[in-house]
RNA sequence: CGGGGCGUAGCGCAGUCUGGUAGCGCACCUGCCUUGGGCGCAGGGGGUCGGAGGUUCAAGUCCUCUCGCCCCGACCA
């Protein structure tokens, strides 16, 4: 394309409501424009890097077997009332009604709606295994969306289902899907990494995300310095577990004054102890009945899903203030494990086993216990693994250590198993013509999420450094001075022979400054860019610079397209 | 949902405290000039000051309500 026809609008300032890079770039460069919260309009450079991702992910899953379909974006309330996700899912559900008053959804997700599909249209065994994929528009009325692309309202995802007969089957795909995954985001240029992951509240037992490395992801993960266990912050295991501090001369419990110190941190200054010494104590809801009693170290943080999977619950809510002073006898800020008013149950994380000379609430107003001795006072515990792993704790899998490091989720695998073929009967007949529900694998991939982590992954002060494969063009052509026959013609050859040679170029045939060029080509980030100058051109050559190098070569004005087909053609093969 | 911030030209902002003819930079249009990293000069167009109501002789400015956007937290996967 030639410039001068293109509707790229870049910016010299960033819009007051960029907060992070991808998002200030992308506003920049002239690909998104904000709609409203969480909406956004794709412009035609950044649809091209759009369709650079998509096709990525169709090439891949279309090699991998899997088959793209096209479901409808707005879902009738029936089949979500099937799966009781109707009533479970919340707010984030985009509801809305027709005329004839019946209810839809704009869908997020489309585990119905393709188990009604398949459910219709599968009898035999022998009709799976069967993997169906789409990639669509998808609505999440999000709390707070925010960061642009990263977490919007409105989004595309690839969203892929596949159905089995049994779980074996099922996992040979998940697998499939899994070496599928990591081929798209090599071919997306991206560094990343595949994770363990919680499993959340779709069920299921098995997931993996794949976090894209960047310093701004929302996520945490943990990872093994000498073996490739990796895992999301809220899943990931602790190997050894900490053993628990102990003084050498058990003192007595004894009741401390502490006036208005709830948080461990007031009171840890207020007694001028450091935190490792407490028992912090947290009152739960189970499955939204049963309160238990959850003790981490006061250095430490509680992991929600990992309490989860400790109590084999549903469900786990932090108590409210009246189910605090219902268990406890006291206002919110002095909990402790011993003394309760009711008998629940206590479970503990493995730091706090055998911890001795410690200090927690003493379960009335305005007190905390010290001399606390966990084997002699509150004997009666579960241990636990509970809390958030930390930068060097033991890995779970290997003598190793582990640090943290931040991610962006951009994808994620997961094995089902029937939660939804069962509550919507899909179900076919096997080889001894019993009826068994399918087994179901899910796989998602934020595409626009992508598009938005690469930038993250990939920028300077200047601007975006897109990946080649992603890249909108791969090639900007720059003459100088438009005005000078000699610059135009000889810039408008290398763009027709390169055009000719399939090569994605623009011709930037703007009547404008060359410093101006520059900085748009910088800012939109083509991989190559040819200036096209007096300088160079007096000896019979052009300029060819890479956008990730600092400086550029000179080449003969015959080899250029030659030499720049190559590059890009080797630079593909690459990924 | 709780806390905080912001809505003035396409973008970035000043003006609001202390009411009195709506401004600046960039962008845009015209002309000249210039052409290797966001040139220079001259002229010009563009605003229901987010919206509604109120106070006042007079409201961008004060008061009430409301809508939108951003950040932090809670929530959610």
């Amino acid at each position: 394309m030639r410039l001068t026809r293109m509707f790229v609008p870049t910016l010299r300032e960033v819009p007051a409501e960029a907060e992070v890079v991808s998002h200030k770039l992308l506003l920049r460069a002239g690909m998104i424009r904000q709609v409203a919260r969480g909406i956004y309009d794709f412009l035609p450079l950044g649809v091209r890097v759009l369709r650079k991702v998509e096709q990525i992910v169709r090439e891949e899953l279309t090699r991998a077997g899997a088959q793209e379909i096209l479901l409808p974006a707005v879902c009738p309330a029936e089949l979500w009332q099937a799966s009781g996700r109707w009533d479970r899912y919340g707010k984030e559900l985009l509801r809305f009604k027709d005329r004839h008053d019946r209810e839809f959804c704009f869908g997020p997700t489309h585990e119905e709606v393709v188990t009604d599909l398949v459910r219709r249209e599968i009898r035999s065994y022998r009709d799976v295994p069967l993997n169906l994929f789409q990639i669509q528009v998808k609505f999440r009325d999000e709390v707070r969306p925010r960061f642009g692309l990263m977490r919007g309202r409105e989004f595309i995802m690839k969203d892929g289902y596949s159905f089995h007969l049994d779980r074996e089957d099922c996992e040979r795909e998940y697998d499939a899907m899994f070496a599928a995954y990591r081929r798209i985001f090599d071919r997306c240029g991206l560094q990343y990494r595949p994770v363990e992951a919680d499993t959340g509240a779709i069920g299921g037992s098995r997931s993996h995300e794949f976090q894209v490395l960047a310093a701004s992801g929302e996520d945490a993960i943990v990872s093994c310095t000498q073996c490739d266990y990796a895992a999301n912050i809220e899943k990931a295991g602790i190997g050894v577990p900490t053993p628990a501090a102990r003084v050498e001369a058990p003192a007595a419990l004894a009741d401390v004054a502490t006036p208005g110190q709830r948080t461990i941190e007031e009171v840890a200054t207020f007694l001028k102890l450091s935190a490792d010494r407490f028992v912090k104590t947290l009152l739960y809801i189970v499955d939204g009945s049963e309160t238990v009693v959850v003790l981490v170290r006061g250095d430490h943080t509680l992991s929600e899903p990992k309490l989860k999977d400790a109590l084999g619950a549903q469900t786990v809510a932090l108590a409210g203030e009246a189910e605090v002073e219902a268990a406890t006898g006291a206002p919110v800020g002095f909990a402790g494990p011993i003394g309760l008013v009711r008998a629940v149950r206590i479970v503990a994380d493995h730091a706090l086993v055998g911890i001795s000379g410690a200090v927690t609430g003493a379960n009335k107003a305005d007190t905390h216990l010290t001399g606390v001795d966990q084997a002699r006072d509150f004997p009666d515990v579960v241990a636990a693994d509970l809390r958030v792993a930390e930068t060097d704790d033991a890995c779970p899998r290997c003598e190793g250590r582990v640090t943290l490091q931040r991610g962006i989720e951009v994808g994620q695998v997961f094995y089902l198993g029937t939660k939804y073929s069962t509550a919507l009967n899909a179900t076919v007949l096997d080889a001894e013509g019993n009826e068994r529900p399918l087994e179901m694998g899910t796989y998602g991939i934020g595409v626009t999420r992508t598009m938005a982590a690469a930038i993250e992954q990939n920028h300077d002060d200047a601007g975006i450094v897109w990946p080649l494969p992603l890249a909108p063009f791969q090639v900007v052509i720059v003459p100088v001075k438009w005005a000078e026959e000699r610059l135009r013609t000889t810039a408008q050859r290398l763009y027709d022979e390169l055009l000719a040679l399939g090569v994605e170029v623009v011709l930037d045939d703007r009547d404008e400054r060359p410093g101006v060029k520059f900085k748009d080509a910088d800012l939109i980030g083509y991989p190559l860019r040819v200036t096209v100058g007096p300088r160079a051109l007096e000896r019979g050559a052009v300029e060819l610079k890479q956008r990730r190098d600092a400086d550029a070569t000179e080449i003969p004005v015959d080899e250029a397209v030659a030499r720049i087909a190559a590059l890009v053609r080797e630079g593909l093969a690459g990924f």
